[in-house]
DNA sequence: GGAGGCTGTCGAATCGATTCGACGGATGCG
DNA sequence: CGCATCCGTCGAATCGATTCGACAGCCTCC
């Protein structure tokens, strides 16, 4: 018997009671006495309701009790970063207050018909990453109304923003090798742009993605003719193919790599070992994100440590905040540098 | 001025239609003539409308576009977890056709006043992982009379449950090992149950986790006596202090390891190095998963490949099928057994 | 010219719960 | 003993959209 699912007046009959009362029950938000609450908890049992269907209560409500995430990639591919996973543990906390629930959602619905931004029952938006379809999104959230806050991106106009001082610390990092002695020093970067295939960046505008433009910046306000090479993505084989072509010319090759984070900086590493270089006798290379790679051991990256899980939960209280009526300021959090054994003295014969 | 925002009737006054063919006219679900469209759409802009408030529609449609995911970890954590990261892959494709977004959610809310199973507006949940928690989490969807399916885990019933042939599987790896002449066999296994801290597992019954358990069955049916040291999660440091443990001893150390997974397989040769042990000549030690662990090179691991993507799609597939009002199989998937350079004979001395 | 078929639009009911002001009865206080 | 309070319960309105059968034109075809 697939009669309909019993609602809440069905169990304020039963349990002979007015609705209001019964739904009071459920959600505590009024007092009542002990015997009524039995009564109505006994004929919920009796029915078989399991309290109140939530797409009614958040139509009521007006609040889901869900906040959206928003990705620029697959969404398995976000997981396979593993600063985007602290980020998310950080998230996770942030909005724990809330009680709120994470609604992953792609940014660029390819299938159409999907949920997404617009048509999903979110209080809120988190905004993760940096492409070009942010401002789309961005603008399909506002004219819904939502709060919505971004991380490493920028948002323009009132939005808060969780930020890096990706350039400073960048610089920091360019300044430790030209202290170092370096003078050829390349650049592996991360992707330029959504959709991006490995390959030169000969121009600075061609460069979309803000983390990647604001690093760059970095790097270039030390060295401002460092060639540089992005990546497809943050990941270690992608360091590594961009070490080979960066050592392919024995004769012309860098002492040094900035990579634009440390999964590009291990693979830059294991190409400069493939070629025959040792880290950092010959070749120096500096890291992003302060991430723990696995297996790079006895290696430790020079790195800047960049506080992932703080600005997951900084957007998470920012997202909590707004939504309890106040008003949530951008914040910009601090990299750390950190001297590893991946960075020394450039090659004698290079001074 | 934050007057309220704009219905769908008052979208549909303004264009002078009714209410239902300016909600047609975002749907979809009924021709109108290119006239009405424009005015209605024309209204809509005029009044900053965005479309149907998501809230609403799935009140009235009782769907909300939402498939729960449930994990017994902490968000983030679960995410550390290369095979759960291939499965969300998987998932995601494998609900794709229902346009549907991926809610994250936690099995037991330690929050209390969180959106949990119970309260979060799902349309079907997946259920990952095999904790004791899996029963109550359960009980709760059930009873709401949600489409649910289970990955890794007994759910009994009528739940249609996506597996693996974990004890075949295991077993096959021990059969190597025992091929190969290696009489002392130590086993490293996964959480025995949910909150356990790493130590041996004298008692069988102990293990309430499911995958655990039948990896174990596996291992046990070729080698009764193995001692089994289960770790606090699979992780490569957990991997590392079970080695420990298990090379503590020279003189009554295994020569093989069977670890239940790949990440604790990495760990373990990691211990067996320190130790002094070189793999696989001293040591064999198999893994399962058949993921890419990083940094293991020149290793590569004797393990059983597992189609985790596969198995989060089938379980998305499995949702779509139920939601579509059809009956979803259970589905048992088959782990292959894959020889790295991990396993060899063992050492003379102890044949 | 009238009957029948389409198309496109409309009305009204419905989804299920929450909320707020009102109200009745019991209790406290003078 | 009477009046003011307070506590718990009730009614009724509301949240915003969807859906389905009914219906009005208009065209086609005989």
């Amino acid at each position: 018997m697939s009669t309909r699912r019993a609602t809440i007046s069905d169990v304020a009959r039963e349990a002979g009671v007015s609705p209001s009362t019964a739904s009071v029950v459920f959600s505590g938000k009024t007092p009542v006495s002990d015997a009524t609450r039995r009564r109505v908890i006994d004929a919920a049992s009796a029915l078989g309701y399991t309290g109140p269907d939530p797409r009614a209560a958040s139509l009521r409500r007006g609040r889901s009790g869900i906040v959206g995430v928003v990705f620029e990639e697959h969404l398995g591919t976000a997981f396979l970063d593993p600063v985007k996973t602290l980020m998310m543990d950080g998230l996770a906390d942030g909005v724990a207050p809330l009680g709120a629930g994470l609604l992953l959602l792609r940014d660029h619905d390819p299938s159409g018909t999907g949920s997404s931004l617009t048509t999903a029952p979110i209080d809120a938006a988190v905004l993760v990453g940096c492409s070009g379809h942010l401002r789309e999104s961005l603008d399909a959230v506002r004219a819904r109304g939502i709060p919505v806050v971004v991380i490493e991106g920028d948002a323009g106009g009132e939005v808060p923003r969780i930020g890096l001082d990706n350039r400073e610390a960048q610089r920091q990092a360019a300044s430790h090798l030209r202290a170092l002695g370096h003078r050829r020093v390349a650049i592996v970067a991360l992707p330029a742009r959504a959709g991006w295939e490995a390959g030169w960046i000969l121009d600075g505008t061609a460069v979309t993605v803000d983390v990647t433009r604001e690093r760059l910046a970095g790097a270039l306000d030390v060295y401002p003719d460092a060639p540089t090479y992005a990546a497809a993505g943050s990941f270690i084989d992608q360091g590594l193919a961009a070490g080979r072509v960066l050592f392919a010319d024995r004769a012309d090759r860098p002492t040094a790599v900035i990579a634009q984070s440390d999964l590009l900086a291990a693979g830059v590493i294991r190409a400069a070992e493939e070629a025959g270089y040792r880290v950092p006798e010959d070749v120096s290379v500096t890291g992003f994100d302060g991430i723990v790679v696995d297996g790079l051991a006895p290696y430790e990256l020079t790195t800047l440590v960049q506080p992932a899980t703080d600005k997951g939960r900084a957007a998470g209280e920012a997202v909590t905040a707004m939504l309890d009526g106040g008003e949530a300021a951008s914040i910009r959090f601090t990299c750390e540098f950190r001297e590893g054994n991946t960075s020394g003295p450039a090659p004698a014969t290079d001074r």
